[in-house]
DNA sequence: GTCTATATTCCGATAGAC
DNA sequence: GTCTATCGGAATATAGAC
């Protein structure tokens, strides 16, 4: 049945999110999906040819998505500071879930993963630092943010303190994330 | 041979270091690591239980590692910004070198690991940020470095863009973590 | 004490059933 | 088109040789 079909990919996109989240690519398996959904392992295999196939499949929808959040910004009358939450809110979801986020865990698996998913990463990376960098131009210009760094330089550093931040917040406590957050925001309001 | 004991045990510390900051704790295994000493697996489980007994002793080195750089600060007239390089020189050996610190690549891994280990890293993290911490209010006090948060939230900043600097370094770049690492010093400095 | 040969479990993947 | 039974190989780990 292709509603069944539909399902069953989707539920392995939404594991695979999950596992890759919170335990790491290389530390999980097709069968360890296929438990979480009462089928084979086989059957994941079906669905995404190979582990990779996977991943890659993860990592297009984060582009869609960020490419759908761009789209969102660019027609939006909200203050630049609001933008810049919708790139810091899932961070605190992640945190609340005692995840990393798909960046962070693949730069630690990184060279272990074939080319096809090394180019895809790098999509993804510089599209989300594109995007925070041209937010925080676009508050300097308003005059609604304030930053001494390149917008690039000062993207790097508020997207490090984000990734790394959910990191150490699962062996240190979500309160270290939580003042990294509130510190990231205040500088930028100073 | 006692001491040919020793040097294998050494070596064994040495590579696995290097594969869990290269390619990740659950990305390598006892084979690779024999491969490259030209022993067998079991060899290394002579020296080392189990996997996580390395990881462990890793973690063990680097906590005395950092207790001797303690004590070195203490005892030291230096500046209390040449101190903080002597936090963020190791990063950028890191980068050079395409790894990640063992903190990061422990975080990534960290809801597969035994509560063992969970607990060693704890106190390594705590004290880096404690070490951190305090040098950032000596030099405060000294009136030789401005920073606006507390000093605890001001070493989580610094923490953070470095530990996620020479992850993103691996896929956009060592270009953006040098960007990261002036910017942290500058901003001491101001 | 140091290491090798071997066992066992689990991995990702294919061929074929429904 | 969708999934299961099964394979070859690699993982960690033990028992025993030197």
């Amino acid at each position: 049945m292709c509603a069944r079909n539909t399902d069953t990919k989707e539920e392995i996109l939404r594991i695979g999110k999950h596992f890759i989240q919170y335990y790491g690519y290389n530390a999980f398996s097709y069968a360890d999906i296929a438990r979480e959904l009462n089928i084979k392992n086989a059957a994941v295999h079906y669905h995404f040819r190979g582990k990779e196939d996977l991943l890659i499949a993860l990592v297009d929808k984060n582009i869609e998505n960020y490419q759908s959040l761009s789209k969102q910004l660019n027609h939006s009358k909200m203050s630049t500071l609001s933008k810049l939450g919708k790139f810091i809110e899932p961070y605190s979801i992640l945190c609340e879930a005692e995840s990393i986020c798909i960046i962070g865990s693949i730069a630690s698996d990184y060279k272990t993963l074939p080319e096809s998913v090394k180019a895809k990463i790098s999509l993804l990376v510089e599209m989300v630092l594109g995007m925070v960098e041209q937010t925080l131009s676009e508050g300097k210009k308003k005059g609604e943010l304030q930053f001494f760094e390149s917008a690039r330089t000062q993207a790097l550093l508020i997207m490090t303190n984000l990734a790394a931040g959910v990191q150490l917040a699962r062996i240190s406590g979500k309160k270290d994330y939580e003042n990294i957050r509130k510190a990231v925001i205040r500088r930028l309001k100073k």
